[in-house]
DNA sequence: CACATTAGTGAACAACTGTACACAACGGTG
DNA sequence: CACCGTTGTGTACAGTTGTTCACTAATGTG
């Protein structure tokens, strides 16, 4: 699996590995890989499941990080791009795989995002951030956030990560988005709809 | 060209495409391509500009369609979808281009995107319906709308072409995706940054 | 320690890959 | 018609691929 995504972030796309490649990779024969694997789908299957520990132990430091809910957007973006930063190949794994070949991958990894916005909406709520929302109002929100984020992700993989100009641009980039969905959120009723 | 995008509709990942596989989908000896593209890279780069047509099309399209600014949205989200539908190939290759494994194709289709954002706010200029925002609100506006589209993408092209109610549910999500964001817009201003 | 499970090995296979080359059919222009 | 640039063909070759099988090394449990 470090393999595979070794390659990925070298930029290879995950659907165009080989088992010898990988297998190479690891500095071990092919014929083990079947040790582990059923096939590439089957790796991938249990990279999203490795995913999902990554993206658990991003939002538990959010959690931790955010005090003020004033600061909260900023310093949100900031744990977000430190954590692409320190597990590039993972994010790279991730956005390749949502356009991927495996159906399966697919569905794993909407499925991380999913749920990644249904715990955001509760830390809303906890957070009192939301009140005037109705809990529909305030998944698609969080929805809309997520995929505002994991959109990001796909600028942030396309500069080196020793561009600091550049990733700085992204993330005051990102930080508006977020601020003009929460606008938006936040007058969202008086609109009527 | 057609075969290449024949099998990427088909669920292949273009990453994936090896020229023998692409010139046999076409009918054709596996020598002929390079009568045409000098790798497979260049080949998606072509596709990068057709890619570009369709999306002229589309965009020329919603251009005269819309009408009363009230009606804005659904019109265009839905005349989005069926473009989608009609050329689901295309779209399936921007998605995974994307996050591809070529930088020259990757790039080419992130630009495309900044253009059509760009057209957006134009539009949205001409037709007055931004005219509390400066420029480059209203670019950033027009940036998140089409990220938000792109991503909306992603769920369309996962649903089967003829499941109706599933097609029905991303019409309207990204319906209130955008005018959530079109609400933190007309709202933007009066919060200062 | 002995044993059973797990992980890794090496050789072998047919099938497929990208690319090179010399050659043939085609289509339009003078 | 004759000519030439473009597109397509057939053959060839060395390298890579996924997968199989019987084998050995390592590991941890009784």
């Amino acid at each position: 699996m470090n393999a595979a995504l070794t390659l990925v972030g070298k930029g290879r796309h995950f659907a165009s590995l080989g088992i010898r490649e990988v297998t190479r990779q690891a500095g071990v024969v092919p014929t083990s890989f079947y040790r582990h694997f059923r096939n590439m789908d089957d790796l991938g299957l249990q990279l999203v499941d490795e995913l999902g520990l990554v993206l658990r132990r991003m939002m538990r430091e959010a959690r931790e990080n955010v005090l003020q809910a004033d600061k909260l957007m900023d310093e949100s973006v900031g744990i977000f791009i430190s954590h692409v930063q320190a597990n590039r190949s993972f994010f790279f794994f991730m956005a390749q795989g949502l356009a991927g070949e495996s159906r399966a991958v697919q569905e794993g990894i909407r499925s991380e995002l999913r749920f990644f916005a249904s715990e955001l909406a509760n830390d809303l709520r906890r957070l009192r951030l939301a009140d005037h929302l109705s809990d529909a109002e305030l998944e698609m929100t969080c929805d809309l956030i997520v995929r505002t984020v994991a959109f990001s992700l796909t600028d942030l993989l396309g500069v080196s990560p020793d561009d600091d100009y550049q990733i700085d641009q992204i993330r005051k980039r990102t930080t508006r988005f977020l601020q003009l969905i929460f606008v938006g959120a936040a007058h969202w009723k008086s609109e009527g709809t």
